[in-house]
DNA sequence: AATAATGGTCAGATAGACTGACTAAAGTCA
DNA sequence: TGACTTTAGTCAGTCTATCTGACCATTATT
């Protein structure tokens, strides 16, 4: 590595930080949940998935956090029905809606996700110390504010 | 929001933190990079082109780093050539490889992407205060030595 | 009651990702 | 040196995730 590119390297942007640190929890998380026997499982699902509320999401809503249009939160909600990791039940509130609900085989993975992510957050508190840890948190949840339209 | 929901929010974990802010980021600079003129470049392009060394870059590394096979790097690759973006040169060192490099258009996009990321960060900056934003530097800096193995 | 907005589906197109098989050049080592 | 293995990249084919546009049913608005 050149020392030009070492100082480039330095100079990384606070997004691509994110995006590298983020990609490695996927990444740990994905393998963890496969091999726990949920390998039918994609990234594309996962993402949605994890948007499910725990006393439901309107398929709408679903599409609008996620960032995808809900033709395509449609599509991949049927293969996660499909697959057990959820179902879809009538909206009491409204006609038109449904609602999506985690079934028993969702939570059965959201638990291995858990687990998963909680290694994760040791490894990096061993590695930045404990303080750092929090105020690293504190910072990604204060960004929210002006970065989750959905929080 | 329930209060059951709102305790959630709040326990958000790590990783699902980095990729909401990581989200933000990329969505104004595709959005400035676009605006300028740049509207045929693709996010799954920017996030290959974004990998490629001032020097040049060979298509397996690309693809190592982006964690994307060869074929798929190539295919990008191809378009991003087609559209101005790369030049492919013969590697002097290895007559089988070809370096990915930079063509003028690239570095105008570049230009543009740098000023979106440093506003972007400015943003930041203001809704954290100076320090908290060198701390979270600082922190996920330090972690890519853990999540990063092509840092 | 008529019209507009919203929640969701159907149909079709395309981008981007994969696996597998292959060629050509480099590297290894008996 | 020559045979074998590894590496860089391409070709062909498939599948998944995404989009746009059109549409239906229900709800909200006026």
């Amino acid at each position: 590595m050149t020392a030009e590119r070492a100082e480039a390297t330095q100079e990384l942007n606070l997004g691509l930080l994110c995006y590298v640190a983020y990609r490695a929890v996927e990444t740990r998380v994905m393998a963890a949940v496969r091999s726990a026997g949920f390998d039918d499982i994609t990234v594309a699902q996962a993402r949605l998935f994890a948007r499910i509320d725990p006393d439901g999401t309107r398929l709408t809503d679903l599409a609008e956090q996620a960032q995808v249009t809900k033709q395509t939160a449609g599509f991949l909600v049927d293969q996660l029905e499909r697959c057990g990791y959820v179902s879809r039940e009538p909206d009491p509130a409204d006609a038109r809606a449904r609602l999506v609900r985690i079934a028993p085989r969702g939570l059965a993975a959201v638990e291995v996700a858990r687990r998963a992510e909680a290694e994760v957050e040791a490894e990096w508190t061993r590695h930045l110390g404990r303080q750092a840890t929090a105020g690293l948190r504190r910072a990604l949840s204060r960004l929210r504010e002006i970065t989750d339209p959905y929080q």
